[in-house]
DNA sequence: TGTAAAATAAACATGC
DNA sequence: AGCATGTTTATTTTAC
């Protein structure tokens, strides 16, 4: 090794020390087996699970919309829901009935398109509850509440809508006149929150306001923090059930909106207001358009409410299926008898994104903490560790387990990197694979320490927030580790991977040895796994990744450790190509590449963001043996 | 049970 | 002095 000390500087900056005592090694306890318990038991398709593939789709449809019409929409390309029938359909279309206001379908279809929508949602009601009716006993049984109350909705959806079809009819087409629009809108809101609601859509937005547009609202800015992420009109509570009997609710005020920063109904030169592209030079031109345009008046109200219901029900039906993702993870990853806090509520599990916010200690209670995640996909070794680590959640790694017998850390991390980043779980991998994974995913094939550290502290959750150890591991491996080159420019040392000796740190070990398949499947706790249905399942998963990214749920159950090589990412990266966590750009190849040192190490501070999580099909997810059409829902998370 | 690999902890050096 | 970086040694844990 070289031991030479030149003079060097590092530049970063010291990064982060969300100084978290350190954990003195610890045992683990035995192990979490997930629990064969089969809370349901449903082999065929019924009308419930109709009804569940029809929210489903409309949630994946909705959240788009939701994203859309709640984050002020930065992309310029990407319109909101306006008048042009042309624009919405897309959107629109899929969304079911119950994502819809009538208010907004008026808003946004012309008579016409209304009217057929009408008929086309009349006859599936009556469908459904046919359906329902047929197999009432079932169904009541089994569904519950749940599909009642969304039958509900849908009875009171079509109410509101006949009740708007009559207006338009009556008043023609644009509703400028105070009608039921108004007066469903002061039926479901109280006087205060309807104060409220039009102070804050056609008040003038301070001064203050007006200077901080600077970060206007992008999605990963409402993903941070679910609820006050939304906009304004969004936020402006309403009614949790906002029925037209009206309910009496004081909902807090949400502290950010008045804060927003840049105005969320503001972005790229133009009023981002439903139905409104009004181009505006600046913010002051805009809030006189703002003022001119949508002052106080019926029309604007009206929006505002359709707006809000939008936001609400999407809330409403997020929840739900969180709900219901958590207690399939519950089902699926840990013990049967252990009650889950199903009642949580969606924004607490939402603020898992912002970087450098650190995750409230996860509770020992909850051993899996990123609920908005789909963490089916997670490694199983990571799980398995998680879960049965509760009185130390930040115990060791568990790393042979990874390093050999788990996927390949590219295809793992590609697939998880949103869990990992989210999840203050401790990832399967050895601090060589990572260490070497973080230098091979940067432009230059080359970090600074610091750089290392960031790419660890940006990927991981667990080491936002174990920082105490970790950093002494990783200068210790790459000191230690002959593959790790220190290499000096002119700016300070950066260090690169010498593959080679990274291949000859580990021959290749359990290229397939059935018994060490077999050892390493049962290592992992699933206990025994079908074959055929891995299969099933990686292919059904292979369909997933022509989903749109946004609404891909990286519930992908995938097959790595059925074909591992011998060793993480050497083998990963011929194989699979993702170049790890989630960056695709990067080709194959290009690992292999001579490291060039260049003159000034990037800073990669913020890199690109890497959204897909459409990587590989590669996983294994822990099943039961009993087989089940886990694929019924999807978790339809990830809202980058 | 022994061994190797990896994690963990810590001492120490160096430069800024 | 304090910190970041880097090296080295020792011990513990884990899987084989």
């Amino acid at each position: 090794m070289m031991v030479e000390s030149a003079s060097e500087t590092i530049r970063t900056t010291p990064s982060n020390q969300n100084g978290v005592s350190s954990l003195s090694s610890q045992s683990d306890g035995g192990g979490g087996r997930e629990g064969g318990s089969n809370g349901d038991t449903n082999g065929e398709i019924s009308p419930v699970d109709l009804l569940h593939l029809q929210q489903q789709q409309a949630l994946q449809a909705a959240r788009q919309f939701l994203l859309q019409q709640a984050s002020g929409l930065n992309s310029p390309s990407s319109n909101e829901v306006k008048q042009s029938p042309v624009q919405v359909p897309v959107s629109m279309a899929m969304m079911s009935p119950q994502m819809i206001t009538p208010q907004q379908m008026q808003q946004i279809l012309s008579p016409p398109q209304l009217q057929a929508l009408l008929q086309q949602q009349q006859a599936l009601m009556l469908q459904q509850v046919r359906l329902t009716h047929t197999h009432s006993g079932w169904i009541l049984s089994k569904a519950s509440s749940k599909q009642l109350a969304f039958q509900q909705q849908l009875i009171q959806m079509q109410q509101l809508q006949q009740q708007h079809i009559l207006n338009l009819q009556r008043q023609g087409l644009v509703p400028l006149q105070p009608t039921a629009a108004m007066q469903s809108l002061q039926q479901a809101m109280c006087p205060s929150d309807l104060q409220q609601l039009w102070k804050e859509v056609s008040g003038v937005p301070s001064s203050e306001e007006a200077l901080k547009q600077a970060e206007g609202l992008d999605l990963s800015t409402n993903s941070s923090n679910s609820t006050s992420a939304f906009p304004k009109a969004a936020s402006a509570h309403i009614p949790l059930h906002s029925l037209p009997n009206g309910q009496s609710h004081t909902p807090k005020r949400d502290s950010h909106e008045e804060h927003a920063g840049s105005h969320p109904l503001y972005g790229h030169g133009e009023c981002k207001w439903p139905g409104c592209e009004a181009l505006c030079e600046d913010m002051g031109q805009f809030i006189k358009h703002l003022n001119n345009e949508h002052a106080l008046d019926d029309r604007s109200t009206a929006q505002c409410r359709v707006q809000m219901q939008v936001v609400q029900q999407l809330e409403i039906q997020l929840a739900k299926e969180s709900e219901r993702l958590q207690a399939m993870m519950t089902h699926l990853h840990m013990r049967p008898s252990e009650p889950k806090p199903f009642n949580q509520p969606v924004s607490t599990h939402c603020d898992a994104y912002p970087e450098g916010l650190p995750h409230p200690p996860t509770s020992a209670a909850t051993p899996i903490t990123p609920l908005r995640q789909g963490p089916s996909v997670i490694s199983s070794s990571s799980l398995h560790t998680h879960s049965h680590s509760h009185t130390h959640a930040v115990g060791p790694i568990r790393r042979r387990n990874s390093d050999k017998y788990c996927t390949p850390i590219a295809s793992e991390l590609a697939q998880n990197c949103e869990f990992y980043k989210n999840a203050d779980v401790r990832p399967p991998f050895t601090y060589a694979s990572l260490i070497r994974h973080a230098i091979l995913e940067s432009p230059d094939r080359q970090l600074t320490l610091n750089e290392i550290y960031n790419w660890f502290t940006r990927k991981f959750a667990y080491f936002r927030r174990n920082t105490a150890t970790w950093k002494n591991a990783v200068r210790h491996n790459l000191s230690l580790h002959k593959c790790f080159v220190r290499v000096e420019n002119v700016k300070g040392a950066v260090w690169t991977v010498d593959e080679v000796e990274y291949q000859k740190r580990r021959p290749p070990k359990m290229t397939g040895s059935p018994t060490l398949v077999k050892n390493m499947i049962s290592g992992l706790g699933f206990g025994s796994l079908n074959a055929s249905y891995q299969a099933a399942l990686a292919e059904s998963s292979l369909s997933l990744l022509n989903s749109p990214p946004l609404v891909t749920p990286p519930s992908a159950a995938s097959l790595n450790m059925l074909h591992v090589g011998h060793d993480d990412v050497s083998s990963t990266v011929e194989q699979v190509n993702s170049n790890g966590s989630c960056s695709p750009t990067l080709s194959p190849q290009q690992y292999s590449h001579p490291v060039h040192v260049k003159e000034e190490p990037t800073e990669v501070e913020e890199d690109s963001r890497p959204v897909s999580l459409l990587a590989g099909v590669t996983h294994s997810l822990p099943l039961p043996s009993d087989e089940r059409d886990l694929e019924e829902d999807l978790p339809t998370e990830e809202l980058e």
